[in-house]
RNA sequence: GCGCCAGUAGCUCAAUGGAUAGAGCGUUGGUCUACGAAACCAAAGGCUACAGGUUCGAAUCCUGUCUGGCGCACCA
């Protein structure tokens, strides 16, 4: 199955090749092409400004170019036409090779819009990677569920893919933990408890502990806080893998932090900067001059101290000001461990490693991309979608979001209120970089019309007219897809086959909201209307058109159904 | 103060440097004795924050201004 516009890119390109060496276009060499989809059906299926790109370097009118790759434009079975309108040239896709392709998409079924474009290679998605401290919040799951469409779109183009969560169960937050739980522990058993200052609030902590007294009684009353941080983050995993997983998210790799340490890979990533003459010890950092920043009393208190260990960032890229990587206490700061982490990932081999992270991270990804490159390993495969903040609303007030105070909206609030497969849609149907705002109310309200259901219907349409023409005795199998010559037939047609080209780019841009956006407002707003006109099953309608039509309506719900696999949604037989 | 990201219909958001900037929600008015009306049709709604620039062509790229978000830790 081709994709048209790829396959276009690469015959205009050869067109202007052959008319090079005709003499008809002079020697240049040939830019990439851009093929663009018309928004006036007039103006054909696809369309190229290329004869306009081409002008400057050609020095010749846009329309002679345009008539020249026209003229040389290799033979398809695709096309009906190539026409030159104002410096674009307007291709239109042949009816014969559109009908043809309801055979093709029935033919791959599941397997439609499966390409092998990267077959061999190996991506790695790391997303989510919240520590085990509380429930995963809202502002997680749209991490989660951008990898994980991410990694179902890189599979449909040939990539072998695993999911990752990295996750850090040392240090203070989860003796916080742990303390956290004792005292709830300490608290439902009746018995004096001091909960600590900042210390986890969340109701989840008592469930905890209602189930920690249940399978142990009170025989953890003098246990220390690494016992119950033990069974703190037991629990948490199992709540949160339990929440990923109701809206498709599971990970084939849980990567603890501490394994950097153990295999000593945190210090010898230290070593090896050290080597490369980026590490020096000081007070303080080296810094622009004309930085002008008052140094914060953290800091002085700090450096009245051990000296801690600094890496020369500004030698690595643009920052005023060197960055620690050890603290004077001989504890290593984010940075080092997580270029250890990113070593690791390499070193296992794969092509390309997709990190999603919040923008407040950003920072952070530019540190470990320097640092990684620092060391020589090829820090461009390495990709960081990074997503603005989910802000949760309800009833026009903002929703904190603080795991420790315990005011935060859950994964699994969110799906109980709306269902998963809207919590997938919603969180997938922006783009990245804008700011998302979740209106909790609203959310509620739209089980009637919401989007979800809309596409999701489309699915259910094509189910229901396939039960009644069974009921009825009616077969699609030996239908002429030939008969399909109805404008609106074709332009379904036409819709369905964009699939993988959708795929092509959502890849390309590691922009997974436009499957979300494509789902929606182009594959079942075309179908919905055209549904609606293009009757199958009506007394006036011929048998044979009949069949014919129940083929296209049985393409269509392939390809529907592969749009929400990829999504990570349900494809209903029924509301 | 410095840096990154954003600013598009009343609201939430789309739009590879391409032709007349699109959807949903909301508003207004129409459609079902036939494959599920969770649907369809139609209308209204825009100086793409503002000002310059780049070019055949700019919501998109560049510069400046304004507004909002996020960073600027010996937190991650």
């Amino acid at each position: 199955m081709i994709r048209i516009s790829q396959a276009l890119k690469i015959e205009t390109s050869k067109a202007i090749e052959t008319a090079q060496s005709a003499g008809d276009l002079p020697a240049f060499e040939i830019p990439e092409i851009s093929i663009n989809r018309p928004k006036q059906a007039d103006h054909g299926d696809y369309a190229t400004p290329a004869a306009m790109q081409l002008a400057r370097l050609a020095r010749m009118k846009p329309d002679t170019i345009a008539e020249m790759i026209i003229n040389h434009f290799p033979d398809t079975d695709y096309l009906r036409a190539i026409e030159r309108t104002s410096g674009f040239i307007n291709f239109r896709l042949a009816d014969h090779w559109l009908q043809q392709q309801v055979e093709e998409i029935l033919a791959a079924g599941s397997d439609f819009a499966k390409m092998d474009d990267y077959a061999g290679k190996r991506l790695q998605v790391e997303c989510v990677s919240a520590n085990p401290t509380g429930p995963i919040t809202v502002g997680r799951v749209r991490g989660g569920v951008m990898g994980d469409t991410l990694a179902r779109l890189h599979r449909a183009m040939g990539y072998d893919v695993e999911m990752e969560y990295y996750f850090n169960n040392a240090g203070k937050q989860m003796r916080l933990l742990g303390e956290s739980l004792k005292a709830r522990y300490l608290e439902r058993l009746g018995q004096e408890s001091d909960f600590p200052e900042d210390g986890y609030q969340g109701d989840y902590l008592y469930d905890i502990a209602d189930q920690l007294i249940e399978e142990q009684g009170n025989s953890l009353a003098d246990a220390d806080w690494e016992t119950f941080k033990d069974y703190a983050e037991a629990s948490i995993f199992v709540m949160i893998k339990a929440s990923l997983k109701r809206i498709g998210i599971e990970f084939d790799v849980f990567f603890n932090e501490n394994s950097l340490y153990d295999d000593g890979s945190v210090w010898e990533t230290l070593d090896a900067l050290r080597e490369k003459g980026l590490i020096y010890e000081a007070l303080h950092p080296e810094q622009d001059e004309d930085l002008d920043e008052r140094p914060d009393q953290e800091e002085l208190d700090a450096t009245q101290g051990e000296p801690a260990t600094w890496i020369r960032m500004r030698q690595l890229r643009d920052v005023k000001k060197d960055c620690v990587v050890v603290k004077s206490t001989g504890e290593p700061t984010y940075r080092l461990p997580d270029t250890a982490y990113h070593i690791n990932k390499l070193d296992r081999g794969f092509d390309l490693l997709i990190n999603i992270l919040g923008t407040d991270h950003i920072e952070e990804a530019k540190d470990v991309a320097a640092m990684v490159g620092a060391l020589g390993y090829d820090s461009s495969k390495i990709k960081v979608p990074l997503h603005q903040f989910v802000t949760i609303t309800e009833g026009g007030k903002t929703v904190r979001m603080s795991t420790r105070k315990g005011e935060f909206v859950t994964l699994d609030e969110l799906v109980n209120d709306v269902g998963p497969n809207a919590v997938r849609y919603f969180m997938l149907a922006r783009s990245p970089e804008s700011h998302m705002d979740f209106d909790l109310e609203l959310a509620r309200k739209q089980s009637n019309e919401n989007p979800v259901y809309y596409i999701q219907n489309a699915h259910v349409r094509c189910a229901s007219i396939e039960r009644v023409a069974a009921e009825r005795g009616v077969f699609a199998d030996d239908g002429d897809v030939s008969l399909l010559a109805d404008p609106r037939e074709l332009a379904l047609i036409r819709k369905l086959l964009e699939l993988p080209e959708i795929i092509d780019l959502a890849v390309d841009e590691l922009a997974p909201h436009k499957i979300a956006f494509w789902a929606h407002e182009e594959l079942a707003r075309t179908f919905h209307p055209i549904y609606e006109e293009i009757r199958a099953l009506y007394s006036d309608v011929p048998e044979d058109l009949a069949k014919a039509r129940l083929k296209l309506y049985a393409a269509a719900r392939i390809v529907i159904r592969r749009t929400l696999e990829l999504m990570g949604m349900s494809a209903p037989d029924q509301m």
